[in-house]
Formats: C-alpha cells, sequence, structure tokens
RNA sequence: GGGGCCGUAGCCCAAUUGGCAGCAGGCGCAUGGUUUAGGUCCAUGACAGUGCGGGUUCGAGUCCCGUCGGCCCCA
C-alpha cells in the first residue's frame, strides 16, 4: 500500500493506487471483452472489413518474445514491451493499423531440466508459466491483439516450423544466381546431363542409394558425419556459440570434446555473401550490423599455391595477394598434414641459428615444438601480446610471382582450423608476420608505400612498390591484378572465405520440435510429407538425455526420443507401399520456434499455408523495389545481435528464395532496448542481503544496524533485489508503473531501478487527475470555457514536440513535457476542455487505464484507443518574438529581441548597436548571425 | 590483444545535432504555505561547467587526437 493510503484524510477522489486497481482490471476487461486491439488482416479468417483500421496504412511492431521461466517477469523485463505498448498505442491513434502481437518461445532446456528433476512434464510447467507470464503482461494493459498469440510448443504452430524444415531439406543453393530452389530443379539437371556427378559417372549409371546420396549432399539441410562439440555432461552435441572460449559448456560449464557424430546440419554459408550485403539494405543499429559482419567473417581473397622441394604445394588463402612479394616465408600450423613430408634428415645449409630452437635436425625441432603448441589453448596461442614463438622445417617453398626461395616454419599463431592451416607471411604489411620476422631475423620487404618515418607493419592504403607489374597500383587495384594474374598462370584463384560455419541444428533432447524425417532401409534420410505434419512429439516420462560422466570423451549420445521405441519405429506408406521407417530421434534447437515467429503473428490461423501471401505482402512486404520489407519495427536485448537473428535471417531468405513470402528481410528496423539493473547489498562475510530491507543513511548502507558493501548489477534472485512488476502495480498502479519505466531515461539506455523515485510518476498522473476530477468531491471539473492564448501556444507546442518524441522513440522527453503541460495548468487553475481533453489523449498511450477512465468522464462513451492523436494548430507554433543573444569574442555581451521573420541584416544591425558599448567603436572583424539562435561578434 | 558503446548537479536524465549548459522532467535535499502531524498537496530555492589533457572553430557537452573509468562483442 502506498503512504497515501494510509492517512484517513486523503481526499476520497484523488488517484491513489486504491482507485488504479479498481479502474485498471475494469479496462482490461473492456479492451478484452470488445477486442479493441485487435488488428484487421486483408483477408482470411481475421479479416474484418468494418473495422476502423481497415484498409489504412499499416505498421508491424514486434517485441523479442520471452522465453517464459519458472521466475516469473521482474521490472526489467516488460521494460521494451512497455515501449512498443506506447509507441503502438500512438500509432493506433494517429491512424495506423497495427499489429502488435506477442508469444512465447516455450521450447528450451529449464522446462526439460526442471521435469528431469522433478518429473512433471515439460508441457505442464511450460503451460503454467505461460499462463503466469499472460496474467503479468495483462496487469500492465498491454494492447496485444491475443487472437495473434501462440506459444512455438503448440503443435498447430510447430507443424509450421516442421514444414519450413521440409521446405530447407527439400531445397539447394544455387550458385550461379545465388539462391535457393526446389531440389527436383537439381535432380531434374542430373538427369539430363547439365550437371556432372562427383565422380564424373552418368546420372543413369547411378545406384538409387547413390544418387539420393549425391542429392543430399545438395540440400541445404544435410546430415554431416563432422566434427561436432559433444558434451557428455549435458548429454547433447553443443553448437560453436554455445560453447565457451575456454572449451566448456556455456549451460552447465561441463567439459565439451570435439567429436566427429552424425548431425544434422544447415547450409546457412551458402547464405553467407547475402547475408553480408542485406545488412545494408536494414535500419539497425550499427554496432549491432558490424557484430553479424564480424560473426560472419567475410574475406575476399585469393588462394595461392606455393611449391616446395618435391611435387608438394603449399595453398595458403591470402586477404592480400597485393602483397605477395613481400612474402619472405610461410607458416604451417603445427598440426598441418604436410609438416611430416617436408622435413628434411638434416638442416639445410644457411639455416640460422635462431631458427632451430637449439635442436640439432628439423625432426627434432618440429617434434618438441608441436609438443609444447599442443599444450596450449587456442586462446593463448592467438594473443597479440605474446613474443612471437615458432621454429624451421628445414624446407623452402617457391614465391610464385618471383621464384624466390622462402623457408617454411611450423608456428603456434596459425591455427589448423583456420583457413587453410597455412598462410604466406608478409612482414611489411601485418602486424604478426612483423613481429615474427623480427624474433627470427627474416627479410622485410615493404611492398606498399608508408609514410616516411613509418615504423612498423604498414597496414593502410599507399600505391605498391617493389612489385614489378604491381607498383604504383592502390590496394584495391592491385589485389585485382594480382588475382588476375594468378588465374591466369595457373598459381592461385580469387576467393572469398568465411568465419561463419554451417549451423549444427540437431540436439539430443526431448523438450523441442521432432524432425519431420525417418529412415528407411539405406539409412538414408526421408522427408515425411506436408500430410503427415505435425509430427507430434510423443508422451514421455524420462526426459533426459543419458548423461555421462562429464570427462568421458568417448561416450555415444542418446537421445530420450530414441527410448521411445513404439514411436521411433513406424510403418507409413510414403509412395512406394507400406514399409518400416524408423523416426529422427533428434529434436531441434531452441532457435527454430524463434526463426519465422514474425511471419506467424501475420495470419495465426490459417491452416492452409504458413500465412496468407496477401496478408504477408501487407504486413512485411516491401515499400518499394529497394526495401527488404520486414517488421517495421523489432525491439530487443542486444543479446541476441548475433545468432538470433541471423537465423531468422537465414530461413526468411529461404522462405523468400522459394516464393513462399515477399518481404527478404524479416526485421527492417531494429531497436536495442537498455536493461534495468539494480543494486545488491553483501554484507561483511560477503552474503547477500535483501536490497528491500537496505536502508541509507549519510551516503552509507546498512542492514539492520550493519554496515553493508554497495554493488551494480542485473536484477535477479541470486542477488536479492528482485522487484516485480505485480509489486509496483500493488503499490502505485500499472499506469503509474509504465509512466516511470517510460520517464527514467531513454528507452536504449541501461539505468539502475530505483522503487522511491516511482512516486514521482504517480505525483504527475494524481495532478493529471485532479485536472479533470474535483478531489473532494469526484464532479467533472472540466469547463467549455475558452483558454487564455499564452497557454493555447503551450499546449500546441506541446503537442508538436510530444508527437515529435513518439515518432523518435524518446518517450522519457515526451512524458517531461506533458509534466511541463500540467504544471502549467495546474497552478492557473485551468478547466479548459480545450487544453485538458488533449492532455488525456497524449497521456494515454503511457497511462492507458487512468486516461481510458477520465475520457469516459469527460463524456465520451467509447474507448479512446482510436481517438485522434491532437494535432498541433501551425500558426499557435509561430514564436511572437526571438531572442537573439549577442556573443562578443565568445561572452554573452547582449541580447536583442526581435520579431521572428526580422532578417538577417536586421538582426545583424540590432545586434550590433546591443553591444556598441563592450565593442567600444572597435571594428568588428567578423560578424556571424545564425537564423533563430544568436549572433556572434568578432573583434 | 582487436572492435564497439557510454561518462553532464547527491541520483536518474534534458540540451533543437557545432550556437546562451538546466523555467525539459523526475527523485532526493532545504525553506515557506496548508495541516493535529516530520505525512499529503501547493509554492519557492540551493547544488554541476560536462571524467581528465590537448586540438580544430568566432563558438565544443556535441567534431578530432591522447588518456582514465564502466559496459558489450570478438579472439
Amino acid at each position: 500500500m502506498s503512504e497515501s493510503e494510509t492517512n484517513a484524510d486523503v481526499p476520497p477522489y484523488r488517484y491513489t493506487a486504491a482507485l488504479a486497481a479498481e479502474i485498471e482490471p475494469r479496462w482490461q476487461d473492456f479492451w478484452s471483452g470488445h477486442g479493441t486491439f485487435h488488428a484487421p488482416n486483408p483477408t482470411g479468417e481475421l479479416a474484418d472489413p468494418g473495422h476502423p483500421r481497415a484498409g489504412a496504412p499499416k505498421l508491424h511492431v514486434q517485441d523479442m518474445f520471452p522465453y517464459p521461466s519458472g521466475a516469473g517477469l521482474h521490472v526489467g523485463h516488460p521494460l521494451g514491451y512497455i515501449g512498443t505498448d506506447c509507441y503502438t498505442r500512438y500509432k493506433r491513434m494517429a491512424g495506423y493499423n497495427v499489429l502488435h502481437p506477442m508469444g512465447f518461445d516455450a521450447f528450451g532446456l529449464p522446462a526439460e531440466q526442471y521435469a528431469v528433476q522433478t518429473g512433471t512434464h515439460p508441457r505442464i510447467t511450460t503451460e503454467a508459466n505461460v499462463e503466469r507470464y499472460r496474467g503479468q503482461l495483462r496487469r500492465l494493459g498491454l494492447a496485444y491483439d491475443e487472437r495473434r498469440s501462440f506459444s512455438t510448443t503448440d503443435p498447430e504452430y510447430y507443424r509450421w516450423t516442421q514444414w519450413i524444415f521440409l521446405q530447407v531439406f527439400n531445397s539447394w543453393f544455387d550458385p550461379s544466381d545465388a539462391r535457393a530452389k526446389p531440389i527436383e530443379i537439381l535432380i531434374s539437371q542430373f538427369e539430363a546431363g547439365e550437371r556432372e556427378t562427383p565422380d564424373g559417372r552418368a546420372w543413369a549409371e547411378l545406384s538409387g542409394v547413390e544418387r539420393r546420396q549425391v542429392i543430399n549432399d545438395h540440400r541445404l539441410a544435410y546430415v554431416s558425419e563432422a566434427p561436432v562439440n559433444w558434451c557428455p555432461g549435458l548429454g547433447t552435441v553443443l553448437a560453436n556459440e554455445e560453447v565457451t572460449p575456454d572449451g566448456r559448456s556455456e549451460r552447465g560449464n561441463f567439459p565439451v570434446f570435439k567429436r566427429s557424430l552424425k548431425q544434422w546440419m544447415m547450409r546457412i554459408t551458402s547464405y553467407g555473401d547475402r547475408l553480408v550485403d542485406d545488412l545494408e539494405t536494414l535500419d539497425w543499429p550499427e554496432p549491432v550490423k558490424l557484430m553479424q559482419r564480424n560473426w560472419i567473417g567475410r574475406s575476399q581473397g585469393a588462394h595461392v599455391d606455393f611449391p616446395i622441394d618435391g611435387d608438394d604445394v603449399i595453398s595458403v588463402f591470402t586477404t592480400r595477394p597485393d602483397t605477395l612479394f613481400g612474402a619472405t616465408y610461410m607458416v604451417l600450423a603445427p598440426e598441418h598434414t604436410l609438416v611430416d613430408s617436408v622435413v628434411p634428415a638434416a638442416w639445410p645449409e644457411g639455416t640460422k641459428p635462431v631458427w632451430t630452437g637449439g635442436h640439432a635436425s628439423p625432426g627434432e625441432a618440429v617434434a618438441a615444438y608441436r609438443a609444447e603448441a599442443a599444450a596450449k589453448t587456442e586462446e593463448e596461442r592467438t594473443a597479440d601480446a605474446k613474443v612471437k614463438t615458432g621454429v624451421f622445417t628445414g624446407a623452402y617453398a617457391t614465391n610464385p610471382v618471383n621464384g624466390a626461395r622462402i623457408p617454411v616454419f611450423i608456428a603456434d599463431y596459425v591455427l589448423a582450423g583456420y583457413g587453410t592451416g597455412a598462410i604466406m607471411a608478409v612482414p611489411g604489411q601485418d602486424g604478426r608476420d612483423w613481429a615474427f620476422a623480427e624474433v627470427f631475423d627474416l627479410p622485410i620487404i615493404r611492398t606498399v608505400q608508408a609514410p616516411d618515418g613509418f615504423d612498423g607493419a604498414f597496414t593502410g592504403d599507399a600505391p605498391a612498390i617493389n612489385s614489378d607489374w604491381l607498383n604504383g597500383m592502390a590496394v584495391a587495384d592491385a589485389k585485382a591484378a594480382m588475382i588476375a594474374w594468378l588465374e591466369e598462370h595457373g598459381h592461385g584463384r580469387g576467393a572469398t572465405t568465411f568465419r561463419l560455419r554451417d549451423w549444427l541444428f540437431s540436439r539430443q533432447r526431448y523438450w523441442g520440435e521432432p524432425f519431420p524425417i525417418v529412415y528407411d532401409e539405406t539409412g538414408l534420410p526421408v522427408a515425411l510429407p506436408e500430410s503427415m505434419l505435425p509430427v507430434v512429439l510423443p508422451d514421455t516420462d524420462d526426459f533426459s538425455p543419458r548423461t555421462f560422466d562429464p570427462d568421458d570423451e568417448h561416450s555415444e549420445p542418446e537421445t530420450p526420443l530414441s527410448r521411445k521405441k513404439d514411436w521411433v519405429t513406424v510403418e507409413l506408406d510414403l509412395g512406394d507401399g507400406p514399409k518400416t521407417y524408423t523416426r529422427e530421434t533428434n529434436t531441434m534447437p531452441q532457435w527454430a520456434g524463434s526463426c519465422w515467429y514474425e511471419l506467424r503473428y501475420l495470419d495465426p490461423r490459417n491452416d492452409k499455408a504458413l500465412v496468407d501471401p496477401e496478408n504477408e505482402a501487407y504486413w512485411m512486404g516491401p515499400k518499394d523495389s529497394a526495401d527488404c520489407g520486414g517488421v517495421d519495427l523489432y525491439v530487443g536485448g542486444v543479446e541476441h545481435a548475433v545468432l538470433h537473428l541471423l537465423y531468422a535471417r537465414f530461413w526468411h531468405k529461404v522462405l523468400y528464395d522459394l516464393g513462399h513470402i515477399s518481404s527478404f528481410e524479416p526485421f527492417r528496423k531494429l531497436f536495442n532496448q537498455g536493461y534495468i539493473q539494480a543494486y545488491a547489498f553483501r554484507d561483511a562475510r560477503g552474503v547477500i542481503v535483501p536490497a528491500e530491507e537496505v536502508v541509507e543513511r549519510d551516503g552509507k548502507w546498512y542492514f539492520g544496524e550493519q554496515e553493508v558493501a554497495r554493488e551494480y548489477g542485473k536484477m535477479g534472485k541470486s542477488l536479492k533485489n528482485v522487484v516485480t512488476p505485480d509489486d509496483m502495480s500493488e503499490q502505485y498502479g500499472a499506469d503509474t508503473f509504465r509512466v516511470y519505466e517510460m520517464a527514467m531515461g531513454p528507452l536504449d539506455v541501461s539505468r539502475p531501478w530505483d522503487t522511491r523515485a516511482v512516486v514521482g510518476s504517480q505525483r504527475f498522473l494524481q495532478r493529471v487527475w485532479r485536472l479533470v476530477v474535483d478531489e473532494e468531491t469526484g464532479v467533472v471539473r472540466v469547463t467549455d470555457e475558452p483558454l487564455d492564448p499564452a497557454t493555447r501556444r503551450v499546449l500546441h507546442r506541446t503537442i508538436d514536440g510530444v508527437r515529435e518524441d513518439m515518432d523518435e522513440l524518446r518517450f522519457n522527453t515526451a512524458i517531461a513535457k506533458l509534466i511541463q503541460l500540467t504544471n502549467t495548468l495546474t497552478p492557473l487553475g485551468t478547466t479548459a476542455r480545450e487544453a485538458i481533453e488533449p492532455l488525456v489523449l497524449m497521456t494515454s498511450p503511457f497511462a492507458p487505464h487512468l486516461a481510458e477512465e477520465l475520457w469516459r468522464k469527460l463524456g465520451h462513451d467509447d474507448t479512446l484507443a482510436y481517438a485522434d492523436f491532437p494535432v498541433p494548430d501551425p500558426a499557435q507554433l509561430v514564436a511572437e518574438s526571438v531572442t537573439y543573444p549577442v556573443q562578443v569574442n565568445g561572452k554573452v555581451r547582449g541580447r536583442v529581441e526581435v520579431a521572428p521573420d526580422t532578417t538577417e541584416d536586421a538582426v545583424r544591425a540590432a545586434a550590433l548597436e546591443s553591444v556598441a558599448e563592450v565593442l567600444a567603436g572597435r571594428e568588428p572583424r567578423k560578424v556571424i548571425v545564425v537564423a533563430g539562435r544568436l549572433v556572434s561578434v568578432v573583434v
């Protein structure tokens, strides 16, 4: 209870938490009962031609949907949801047909782990958590179209997740026009002989199984026997990004081993170029785009072949083929397969002592160095600061551009798993190579003109030098010329490489989407037909994958579904009569359901298609030929900057290529909201104490009589500093909580939670309430008296500013302007409807329940959700006069007040006159008039 | 180690994008009025020169360089 309620003399009609608790549920019932926030579709079951916004310009705003955890929401979680709610309520009033849905990302590990511990089926836990979330969100007055809500665990939803998997499985990426196509096209190309088989035999000569294998190797979803991250402690394999740099699982911190296992993969690497290039079309925060670019890691350059003594060739990838003339040595990863075959019996002539590591023969030196390198982590090996180590192999390679013999080293700063595991070293233009060359006394040849006096490797752009036919060319031109030369002479070819790997798509888990895949007697996968979807996740009471001793590297994964023998073995007629098949027992990763949910919101009840093309085109289609389409505003945390957004973009592009949708990007505009953080307190023993019970005295903090130390961190159970939206609704009302969250700072900035400050937002709403309602009598005070001209100008300036702020998601400044307007009206005792109705309307996106209540009291019968948002009168925005400060040499020395349309010359003259005394006859050297701002005089 | 973001009153934040740093706003604090009340409401007020050091400019919180501190991403 708030303090005001404890007092007997609170005016009976004051806006208090108790009153909010009465108003808020009532309006929530009204909205859901009237379907107030239903958004009409152009076609299908959700079409509604009679809707006030049918056919209006659309706006599709979406939040990153939550994983419904058992802990429920704290005040940090709904920050973005409230932000989008305020924005969409405003836009709806401003005339848009607004789609603002919410759903739940409900598959995932925590529910499964809880199930393993307690025996409660994950579906039970998940559904209970979803209900709790729905209740919490409803209580905040969030205006969702509840008809469009779903969980990724709903069979009607994951039916389409499986359907998309089939689309991916049944297509291949045609590099000739860089897009996915139906697999039938590939098959017909093989059949027609337009495409050669891998081993050159005619298609007709291949057996049925061989043909299937060839085709399977082209599919965008494929089974691969590939090195994966096997985590015995979790009993599952993990994607690279789920493994920490020190080789442990992000979840659970168990050891992870590289193992070759059969797993489903998605060929996201085929889309590397488009995933990079199309970032240009997106209105996303630059840091997020940069993170995506870095993650994809596209390098454009060339493969270059260096012959070595004997018949072998060392192939390297370089992004700087223009610097080939400066390649003075080569480095192989210590693990490189060629190392053994190139090492001679003895050190060759000309071996410098420092190259040998003190060993008598190359064989010994290499063996010793390999042992050393094997003991280091990847992190230790590539840390740039450390002293470069390495050893000469005794072998020489030939630089193809000039025939120079260059020594071949092994060094641990080159990694076997990266690129070709070998580099050409160009110390003149690469810092790591420079450092290595200095240690090992290797020649340094500059091939790019460094500035005079420049020391060290020069990586900038300048004309080529010491490079024969490249001399004088800028880096880009020299690269192109060198690639052409390499290709012409058979020494290499232009190439693009990516850091991005194919996406490991299978998990040994229960609580995920089953694959729509079975295996026949050949052991090859067979896609189920669409008519058999969904493949429903079978019930079980045995949820856990078999886990092992965390250090047992040689254990084999065993999935929970594989134990459901009656489900795994299935008789089906897939076109050639009833046969026995074995089901795929892996499940999809949690990313799957969130990879496409933006599309399902558009047409959630469509059981004929994932989304009707007309509905997709309306809500997400491109605005013009240059536009990528997609959600108009997508709000969520930066933690999804790479993975979720990359995977969603990938699937979206596949669906686009296959003609199912018209947009080629899922999220046109992205906004990262900040986090609400909170203080936590620790006593002398270092134990966290409940933040709620800590009091501040003289800049120190006390828990009881004990002084405690303050720290700053995430809100959470472990720091005992959780504040929930439910607490806030009880103490102040949801509207006050909403206003506070929006007013405390810009949406994209993280800030500390401070419950004590919430009262400021409550006072604001109380003042707004008081402008309409007499606190003593409950009578509406508003009259039709005209507003005085000065206040009218304030009103219209406020309207103008608020609209601008709302459009830019600057809710904190919009609220400040509303408070300012309120504080202007309050002391004047204003009762004019002309001012108060616009104030109520402008407040409504932030405090919708209070505003609806006041709107009703002001005599309106219906919801204000579709009332026109106030529009400023341009005539009222013109200032009566402008005051120019006049600076002399940077200091304000005078002021002039002039009419707004005064010419620049007249302003100048008036300004000079106003500072004539300061100038004391000195002639101004320069007079700068900044229209509407100030005048600056320089003497 | 590389890359990115951010440092403005005791605190959360404004500052029209290079133009008078705060009658943007809020919390807290102080004073006065209302009051049985230190609560409520109303009114008034104090507190920083923008982390630090340079530079560009008539003019820098805003741009550039360096430096310190915090957060994030990648190795």
